[in-house]
DNA sequence: ACGGCTGTAACAGAAAATGTTACGACAAGG
DNA sequence: CCTTGTCGTAACATTTTCTGTTACAGCCGT
């Protein structure tokens, strides 16, 4: 299994800076949010960096610089962090076209596409009923 | 993205096995399969084998060897295939473990969990609403 | 102007999925 | 019982993707 993790660093970023929000701490820099998730803070960057475009954090440049949240936690749900990082379809088509000579090879990637959407649209109602301000709440009660 | 497309293949097989079965062809051999996939047949054979250990599917061996279905088309479902070649987690946690230090660090697995889990359980649901047999019939349609 | 931090390119490394070759095991049919 | 065609699986090659790392230019408070 290949799953990726960036929507785990991503949410995890944003958890983090809630919480250094509800603590009094502006900005945190990506060496700081590197520190807790434990990896380099060029993924950092590049994760907020997402996050940023989408409009989800802000960013501070020069001395005293870093990030912090465009919004309360409570309005940011993990479907929007899971469209700026780039959503990934849980599941692929064939890698090289089928045989279109073959009524199956011809006709299977619009039936599963329709299929593999209907999936998508679950996954998405999921993650758009969880805020960052919930996976905060959780994470403090474990 | 890294989306494998195992349960393509898989259902893919499936669909073409049953519409061999329907038009009086009792078995396919892997080669057959391969030719409507587009892959090489040992690929077939790996993917079959996973759905021959899950009970979907049965092999015949020696001269005039080949693959059948071992239950009605209406009778398997999308669900079954994703257990039977191993379905993957959309979602990755932490590559690495992240900073136990931090209480974002230490709390938040669990909590990722918990929302992942509910995104596994519809991802499931939808799977379970469809049959090879419906595969079938939107192929065909299309 | 200085110093600290972001933004991004470029490359290295690791991991996983897929593709390929090869060969032993197996069973139907002569 | 021997031939023939196919499965089962190991071993390896290839490709792709994700992650990590280094480096450096750009920005902006102080």
């Amino acid at each position: 299994m290949a799953a990726n993790s960036r929507l785990t660093i991503a949410t995890h970023a944003l958890t983090w800076l809630a919480l250094a929000q509800r603590r009094g701490q502006e900005v945190l820099t990506s060496d700081q949010v590197a520190a807790s998730v434990n990896t380099n803070p060029v993924i950092i960057r590049r994760s907020l960096g997402d996050l940023r475009r989408a409009g989800l954090v802000e960013v501070r440049h020069g001395a005293g610089a870093g990030w912090s949240l465009a919004r309360a936690p409570e309005e940011i749900t993990l479907l929007q962090v899971y469209d700026a990082v780039g959503g990934e379809q849980p599941f692929g088509l064939h890698r090289t076209e089928p045989n279109l000579e073959c009524p199956v090879g011809r006709g299977i990637r619009p039936a599963l596409n329709q299929t593999y959407g209907r999936v998508e649209q679950a996954i998405r109602r999921e993650l758009a009923d969880t805020s960052i301000a919930d996976v905060l709440r959780e994470t403090l009660t474990n």
